[in-house]
DNA sequence: GTAATGTTTACCAATAGAGTATAATTTATG
DNA sequence: CATAAATTATACTCTATTGGTAAACATTAC
């Protein structure tokens, strides 16, 4: 019920993307040593937030990382999804095939636990980095 | 961000339990097969919820668990932190050590997700076993 | 062309997860 | 009291995940 580290880390490097002037580009280097984040595992963790849309890069000399939308429009949610995959709390809630009840429609923790995750990820998605800048 | 497999058989055995005519004393292999769990696997995770005050056990001939208050009483909140211990959503949240920036006052991530995790646990402490019963 | 940057893939060690096995302990009952 | 039935405690195994590193590659400004 923990997220991992590299959620971690990718939250911080959202966060100080969202703090910089809009559209400066950030260097892997710069973010790892600011968000104290090993410099490798960031540069693994980051292309996943590309993909998602949240952050874009830019390669070569002067390259380095900047938001690809406002900060106002990344939730936690989108941060924690891109790294981690859809949340699930309980591996049935997304794959039948690992409960040992097949997904029975008598399990009542089964839609109990489905209710808690909704409420979880509306409280992810309620988060976004605009309001953390203060 | 996932409950493992030990609470959610957990899970299931406390309702199992709460299902029963009270005082109804079940032995391991009836829950182990109703619910379909594997038995040893089962009997390791019991104990805990015995330290946690939810169920009792009798040993011996006759012996078996049985609930050690009402459903009613019984959240799903004790349940998981029973097996899983205490719910971080992030280890900066009970380890300040865990975190590279030292769990600074700096770290908005850190009272942000605080802010979710204790939400999360309220949604958890919303939801009784008593409710689960019709 | 070269140096500076991110990307991809592969690799590694340590830990946690899921489950099994065995011996010990408790207890009802004949 | 002996025995069978039940939980408890401990130790073990196997696998997947986590957290991180390394090396080769691709792109780009100058």
């Amino acid at each position: 019920m923990t997220l991992n580290q590299a959620t971690d880390y990718a939250l911080r490097a959202v966060l100080f993307l969202a703090k910089q002037p809009q559209g400066e580009v950030s260097e892997a280097q710069i973010i790892a040593h600011q968000e104290i984040v090993p410099m490798r595992f960031l540069l693994k963790i980051m292309p996943s937030l590309i993909k998602a849309g949240i952050v874009k890069s830019f390669r070569g000399v002067g390259g380095g990382y900047t938001l690809a939308k406002p900060p106002g429009e990344i939730t936690f949610l989108d941060v924690v999804e891109a790294v981690e995959g859809p949340i699930a709390i309980n591996k049935c809630l997304t794959d039948y095939a690992y409960c040992t009840k097949h997904g029975a429609p008598a399990c009542e923790i089964h839609s109990a636990l489905a209710d808690v995750q909704a409420k979880l990820r509306g409280e992810l998605r309620a988060l976004n980095f605009q309001d953390l800048i203060r």
